[in-house]
DNA sequence: CCTTGACCTTCCCGTCACTGGAAGCCTTAT
DNA sequence: ATAAGGCTTCCAGTGACGGGAAGGTCAAGG
């Protein structure tokens, strides 16, 4: 397959695979031609890829574990850890968006939004 | 005031407000021996800076927020527009994240996180 | 007067995971 | 023969800074 049919079917962009290629996540042959040749075990590595990533793992992350993922001899507590620290990130990050999205939320309610110029969203960013 | 000084007060690194200089959010006067002086315009802006990054404004978003706090014959629907834009980007962004959160928290749940190689979240991530 | 340490300056590179675009080769169909 | 579409590499940009080098400045202490 070549790298068009590889991403119709993974769904990621072909420049995202020529980066997975550059950075070692993935080494399609090489055709006479130079055209990448993505056989099954590729599209398994990215497909992969594309669910690690759609889970927000980072691409070190992704690295890690699919090095664990192709060690029969691993321990399922590293891929857990792995997958904790990672839950914890994300948690974390809910908070904050959290926070932020009440602050707002409450400003833009108290904000008339007419032609006028008087703003608390305006009044509350200045007042420190 | 040095921008020590002014990154105490604001609480910002005085690298963000080296940088927030280049990209003229804010314009410190210099001294003969070219270091920066910041005075309470300043502080102010950098105050009303501080306070969008933490709300999660994109610096655009806040280099438009300070023209209008400025403008004095603004309409509050130009700011609260902004506002709404950014809190449905974050409500976006949250949803999103829970998502990979339920998913994550119910992988890390199944998974045993002992020595044997068993496990579920690879199995989920491999299977595409 | 000299030095030390704490400031300050600019400049350049690195982050993260791509994305866009240019210039040019290859293949297939007409 | 040519045109369309796919492939290649390489370079630059994204957002919002952070790290660190090389060097100027200033106040205090010996």
């Amino acid at each position: 397959m070549n790298i068009g049919d590889i991403a119709k079917r993974t769904g990621l962009p072909a420049k995202t695979i020529r980066y997975y290629e550059e950075i070692g996540l993935v080494t399609p042959h090489r055709e006479a031609n130079g055209y990448r040749v993505f056989d099954d075990k590729d599209m398994h590595r990215l497909t992969f890829l594309a669910r690690a990533r759609a889970l927000g793992f980072p691409i070190e992350d992704c690295r890690t574990l699919l090095a664990l993922y192709k060690d029969d001899t691993r321990a399922s507590a590293d891929v857990k850890r792995i997958a904790q620290d990672h839950l914890a990130q994300i948690e974390d990050k809910i908070l904050q968006l959290q926070s932020m999205r009440d602050t707002l939320t409450h400003l833009v309610r108290e904000c008339a939004g007419d032609n006028r110029p008087d703003c608390p969203i305006l009044k509350d960013l200045a007042k420190g």
